[in-house]
DNA sequence: TTCTTTTGTATTGTGCGCAATTTAATTGCT
DNA sequence: AGCAATTAAATTGCGCACAATACAAAAGAA
């Protein structure tokens, strides 16, 4: 039994913003995680090597602020990091309640072998690369404002 | 230790694509979450009902053809929704391997209760309507090449 | 028809993501 | 100094996502 298609039903699936945002953001997880499983990451795990790559040592709490992620995410998900010997945490003897995630050799090392990881993903996108590119700003903003919005996470 | 920030390093996160699409999908889920949390739904379990308020009966594997998810991801949704009593979980007789996901009256009559969410949610955004609906378009035409290039999920 | 292949869904195991809570350290107040 | 309030991270519990696998039904081939 098939409902009525009204054309201006603010509940259609094409019609909302959030769908198609969910499911490229699935869609990219799952394009990125055979590319980065043979570097022995997640895609979460590329994340906060991006991150690190950038700044080390970080807290966790910076991780999460760069992120969008909260300790209950990244505490679990450092671990494996850690595990792997990709990173190390060490609790700041400045303030004993942060903990400093810092890079080890390893994990420096590991950036020479993702420097191909963009081009080998958005080489399938088919699109002008500038188009690509005011995309990812508009996406950027979006992010601004919702983060301007929401309270998180675990605030 | 802060790194060099080399601004064309292929590596910064603000320069992924990647990155914006993923934390803006969990920005979302964090601003939906409060407001379906009130209709007894998750975000996921809203799509659903999104996509079986356009069309039901649906099969499981058309669901997923509609949201980009595998059975995997449904099969333990849909039987926490079937809990709730807002689908039914049925074989079809014409085909047993098939499984006929449908509306009770009170998944339908949750239509009506959730009309107001998508103004609800979009009107925090503080931008033209127009440019939220080009970056939709952008994002859906994003999903579309996507989905051209991916074997998933679970394929 | 018997056998193989394909198709549709379910199951298993791992890793997020987050709200809520807990624990511990620091800051602020008096 | 003593104590409440705040802050940083960890823990707990639940619900996704997905790869890999399993299984049963249907379709095809011999």
């Amino acid at each position: 039994m098939t409902e009525d298609q009204h054309p201006d039903d603010p509940l259609r699936l094409d019609r909302q913003i959030c769908f198609p945002l969910y499911a490229a953001s699935n869609l990219i997880n799952r394009l990125y995680r055979p590319v980065l499983s043979k570097l022995g990451l997640t895609y979460p795990q590329y994340l906060v090597m991006l991150a690190l790559w950038e700044q080390a040592p970080r807290t966790v709490g910076a991780l999460g602020e760069a992120l969008y992620l909260d300790s209950g995410t990244l505490t679990p998900l450092l671990k494996r990091m850690e595990q792997a010997g990709l990173l190390t945490r060490k609790r700041d003897p400045e303030d004993e309640r942060r903990v400093q995630v810092d890079l080890t050799s390893e994990g420096r090392a590991l950036k020479a072998e993702a420097q191909r990881v963009p081009e080998t993903l958005t080489a399938g996108l088919e699109g002008d690369p500038a188009d690509v590119e005011n995309l990812r700003d508009s996406v950027q903003a979006l992010v601004a404002t919702l983060s301007r919005h929401t309270r998180g996470p675990a605030d």
